[in-house]
Order: C-alpha cells, then sequence, then structure tokens
DNA sequence: CAAATTTTTGACCGATTGGACAAACGTTAG
DNA sequence: CTAACGTTTGTCCAATCGGTCAAAAATTTG
C-alpha cells in the first residue's frame, strides 16, 4: 500500500492545470452562481477547451464541491481565532478588522459563498448544521463569559455574530451597489478605512451622542 | 387618442394571469438568481403552459424587469419616511424597526435584490447610480443635520446607512444560514425580535459595558 | 532512441434552454 | 347565432447545456 485512495497522487501538470482551473471557476461561479455558470466559461477563462477541463474535473459539480471545501476552511478562520486570552473589546474589533480585510481582499470567495447561501444552500447545508453552528456556539460560550465578566455589555452572542458577518461581508457581496452609491470619490480605494472606522464606532459605542 | 401607449390597457383575465406569473417568478427568480431560473419552472409555479406564459410576458427578461421596478420603490419606502421630524434616534430606530419587518416579511424581494447585486447588478445598474444614490445622498444630509445638531454621535452617514441595510437584509438573505446556526429552538419564529432587540441595544449603545 | 503514459483536441450525443407559430378553444358584443 | 377578439395549447426550432469518446499530440519513462 504505497498509495492510499486518500492520497490522490498527482502529476506537476495536474496539480497546476486544477488550480488553474479552480482559480478561473472561483472568477464564474462568483459572478453567475452555480446552475448560471457554464462548464464552457470557465474553461474559456482557464485558457482551456472544456474536454481538457473535463479531464482535471469529470463534472461541474466537482469543482464547485472543491472551491467551496477550500473556501469554508479559510472564511472561518478569523473566527476560530477569537480566543478569550486578551482583552475581550480589543479582541472583538481585531475580529471585525480581520473579517473586514477578508471582504476587501478576497470578495470573489465571499460572493460564491453568499450566492450558496442565497440560494438556499443546497450543497453546503450539512456544513452549516454541523461544523458551523459547532464552531459559532462554542463561541458564543466565550463571549457570554465576557458579559458575565461585565467586560463587554449583555446581548445575544448569536445575533452578534451575525451582525459582524452582516456588515462586514456585505462590502464584498454588494460592492457595486456600496461604490455605486457612494460614487467616484467616496467609492474610491479608501471606502474600506472609512468602514473599518464606522464599524468600529458602531460596535463600540452606538450611536447615541456622548453626554 | 383614448389610448397611449403608456398606457397599456389590459383586460380583466391579463391583469389577473401577469399577477399570477409575477408571484411564480419572484418565488423563482429570488431561489435560483436570473440566469438559474427557466421559464418552464415560472410556468409551472403560476400553474400554466410555457407557451402560454410567453402570450403575457414576450421574454424572460420582462418578467424580471418588471419584478425589479415594482421592487424599488417598495424596497426603498422605509428610508423614504426618514425624515427630519421628531427625534432622530427615535426615527433612526423605527427605520431599523421597519427593515427588519421587511426583512421577515418579503424575504422573497429581499433576495431577488441580493441575487440582482451579487451579480453584478447587470439589470438595475443605472438605478443604482441614479435614484438610488440621490436618495441615499438626500438622506445623508439630513443625518448630518443630527450630528451637527448633537443628536447623534458623529460618524459616516453614508456606512450607518449601509449597516442598516446590512444588518437587517441579512435575516432575509442569510436566512438558511441563521436558522442553521440558532438551531430548532432558537431559530423558530423569535428570531426576528430577538434580532430587532439586539440591533436597538448595536445601533443606540454599542458594546462596551456600561460603566 | 522507443515504448508507455499523460494530456489535449475535435467531433459528437441527448437533454434542456428561450422562444416562435399556427391552430384550436373560449368569450363577448352585436 | 355569428363574427370578432382574446386565450390556450401542441408542435417545432435553433442554440446551448453537461458530458462522452476515440484519436491525436505531448510528455515521461526505460
Amino acid at each position: 500500500m504505497t498509495t492510499g485512495t486518500d492520497t490522490p497522487r498527482r502529476t506537476r501538470i495536474q496539480q497546476e492545470k486544477r488550480e488553474l482551473i479552480l482559480e478561473a471557476a472561483l472568477e464564474v461561479f462568483s459572478t453567475n452562481g452555480f446552475r448560471g455558470s457554464t462548464i464552457d466559461q470557465i474553461a474559456e477563462a482557464a485558457g482551456m477547451s472544456k474536454p481538457n477541463l473535463l479531464y482535471y474535473f469529470r463534472r461541474k459539480e466537482d469543482i464547485h464541491e472543491t472551491l467551496m471545501q477550500r473556501l469554508l476552511d479559510t472564511w472561518l478562520a478569523p473566527l476560530r481565532e477569537l480566543d478569550d486570552i486578551g482583552d475581550p473589546l480589543t479582541e472583538l474589533r481585531s475580529y471585525i478588522r480581520r473579517k473586514l480585510e477578508m471582504a476587501r481582499d478576497f470578495p470573489r470567495e465571499s460572493r460564491l459563498f453568499a450566492n450558496e447561501i442565497l440560494q438556499g444552500a443546497p450543497r453546503i447545508m450539512p456544513l452549516l448544521t454541523g461544523e458551523l453552528k459547532t464552531l459559532v456556539d462554542e463561541k458564543a460560550v466565550v463571549i457570554k463569559g465576557w458579559m458575565r465578566a461585565g467586560k463587554i455589555a449583555r446581548t445575544d452572542p448569536w445575533h452578534l455574530i451575525f451582525s459582524i458577518w452582516a456588515t462586514t461581508q456585505h462590502y464584498a457581496d454588494f460592492d457595486v451597489q456600496v461604490r455605486a452609491v457612494l460614487g467616484p470619490n467616496r467609492g474610491g480605494d479608501g471606502r474600506f478605512e472609512d468602514a473599518a472606522r464606522f464599524l468600529e464606532q458602531l460596535f463600540l459605542d452606538g450611536l447615541k451622542p456622548k453626554s
């Protein structure tokens, strides 16, 4: 048993081409959704013929599945890092900052995920009720501890996490709308710094005026 | 000239059937996106044959276009109502509540809009840079006035509006994820009340503990 | 080198897509 | 009743879809 089935053992070309395809598929899937994307589009974006692409991934769904598996790991990494050591407010602030950076640096991954959820998560539902729920419940316990210790205000930890996801991913998923509304001046490269400043203030102090 | 081209003059059956089709199309488009939806699906959901549907709407795009036009009016209504009269904090709080109610009562409309934006807003871009931007800029002025008057804390009005959109629409667009993470108990019908309570606290006071 | 293996391609397949069209059917007004 | 008009359907079409396959081309191995 030199090679198990769990070790695909791929050639150099296979590794390179598979990466090329996944990169192209990320671009296509994230802007058209799964059903809205065609193998031809992905193949063209990857610079190869359709049968050639299908030599590396036998089915369209295999590409999407591989993409989603990779995505979830990196996507949940910031939340995994949220830990009990250090000051709670600082911890939350850096979590928000990290999530916002991900929205800035990996908008396609965010949109790929959003597309999947929007359409009812038909391909990753088990991951949501399993791995994701477990992780969030775990971190909710941590946050509740902070509340009991009087380190942060008492609220619902789950909805707190939702609100962080929503506000940060908004800048990736609704990017066109954000840029359209902000216009060419305010909507330039500086919009993420503006968003970071605003979100920090919102989550720390809210909108009540300083009395 | 008793009938202009701008007055389609439709029979009773035409009005009813068109409504039936739009209702069915809202269901289908909101869960599959434009490209991912087929005329057959819509026709079946509306309980009629495909050629019959095409008698009322000549092209698939016409259905989507009609749907989007109607959507935007009702969708932006709450923001339009945001006015200078009354207490600013109360005004913002009721805007958040109204947006959350819309996410609860019209989730399909929210997802239809999200799908369109996610995919680059190819069909409504002019509306975003035109009507929508104008409205937001207008309301940003109102909010800035409240800040100058010391009624609410000083922040970026545009990003404030974005954060309200993001947090409220999240409960419609990412509904499956929210329910999956909250589980059968917390994710029941009460989740919108929980969200309302949380968001009110977040936007008013933030997370800093009461000292 | 030559043989074995991997990679690429063109041609092709059945299924589905958006849409056209004429004929059949139903309804309504005179 | 009947003619005009509105509605519905079955059939059909070209284009596109995901995917197959055998053969050619390129690469690796001995």
